[in-house]
DNA sequence: TGCCAAAAGATAATCATTATCAAGAGACAA
DNA sequence: TTGTCTCTTGATAATGATTATCTTTTGGCA
C-alpha cells in the first residue's frame, strides 16, 4: 500500500505509515477524527489538520473510499478500494461492509439505461442490524 | 401538502407555504439555499435560519427527502417521497431521478440476507451524464 | 378584537473542513 | 555521513454550513 505513495513520488513520513496503518486495521469506517484519535495514541504530537491531509491525499490516488452521510458526519473505508454497500445500524451508528454482486448489475442498467459514464457508486441502507433487534425483542 | 401540516399542528405561514411551493416546483434537488433564494424573491424578509427551521421540519413529517453527498452539499427532494436512487453529473452538478424498480429487490434481498430492518436506502451514482458526454466527444 | 403559544427574525455559537505560512524532516547526491 | 532542497508537518486562522438562543412578530382561535 505504500508502494501506491512512493509511484507517486509522495514522501513516506511517520504520520503517514500511521495512517495507513490504523485504516488498514480499521473494519468500521473510521471517520477522521476517529483517525486522529488512534494516531496520536502513537503520535502524540499529530495534529488534526495533518490527518486531513493524508486522507485527501489518499482519497486522490485511490487508497481510501470516502462515504458520505447526510449529516456531514464522513467516514473511511481503507480496506475495500472499490465501490461497495454499506449497512448502517442507526441504533449503534455502526457500518457494515456488504458484498453484493448485484449492484455490478445494478450499475450496469443504470448506465445502459440512462447513458451515463458511472464512475463511483453510493449505496446505503440505514436500518436496524440484526443484533440489536434481539436486544429490542428478546 | 399543506393538509400534512395541519394534521400535526404546525401553523401555516407565508414562509412556509413558499418553501413549500418552491420544493413542489424544483425537480433539480435544491440546497436549503438555492430554496432560500427562490423564497427571497417572494418574501424579501425571509431569512436563512427560517429555511433551515422549515426544511428540518418538512424532514420529520416525511414531506421531503434529504440527499448526503461526501462534500456536505445536501440537497432536498420534495416531489418524490420515497426513497430512490439518483444520478449525479459532476461536471454539470445536477442530480437525476431515477426510477427503478431493481432497487426494491436490492433492498429485500439486504434484507433478508443480513436481517437488517432497513428504514430507508441511499443509492447515488456519480458520473458524467449523456448531454455532457456529446459535449466532450462531438 | 385580543390573547397566547408558536414561528420568524436577528444574532451568535458550533463544528467540520480548508487555507496559510513558518519550522521541520524525507530523500537523494556528493 | 552530511548538506541541501523541496515536500510535509504543525500551528493558527479562516471559512462555510448548520444549529442555538433570544426577542419580536403573527397565525389561529375564543
Amino acid at each position: 500500500m505504500l508502494s501506491k505513495l512512493r509511484n507517486h513520488d509522495f514522501r513516506i513520513t511517520p504520520q503517514r505509515l500511521a495512517v495507513l496503518r490504523v485504516l488498514a486495521a480499521s473494519k468500521e469506517h473510521p471517520s477522521v477524527d476517529g483517525i486522529y484519535k488512534k494516531v496520536r495514541a502513537d503520535f502524540p504530537t499529530t495534529r488534526l489538520t495533518t490527518i486531513y491531509k493524508i486522507v485527501s491525499l489518499l482519497k486522490e490516488i485511490n487508497e481510501v473510499v470516502e462515504l458520505g452521510f447526510a449529516d456531514r458526519s464522513n467516514r473511511y473505508d481503507g480496506r475495500t478500494l472499490y465501490p461497495h454497500p454499506h449497512l448502517v445500524c442507526t441504533r449503534r451508528n455502526k457500518i457494515v461492509d456488504l458484498q453484493l454482486s448485484r449492484l455490478e448489475d445494478l450499475t450496469n442498467a443504470i448506465a445502459g439505461e440512462t447513458g451515463f459514464e458511472i464512475a463511483t457508486d453510493q449505496v446505503n441502507s440505514f436500518g436496524i442490524c440484526r443484533e440489536c433487534l434481539k436486544k429490542r425483542n428478546p
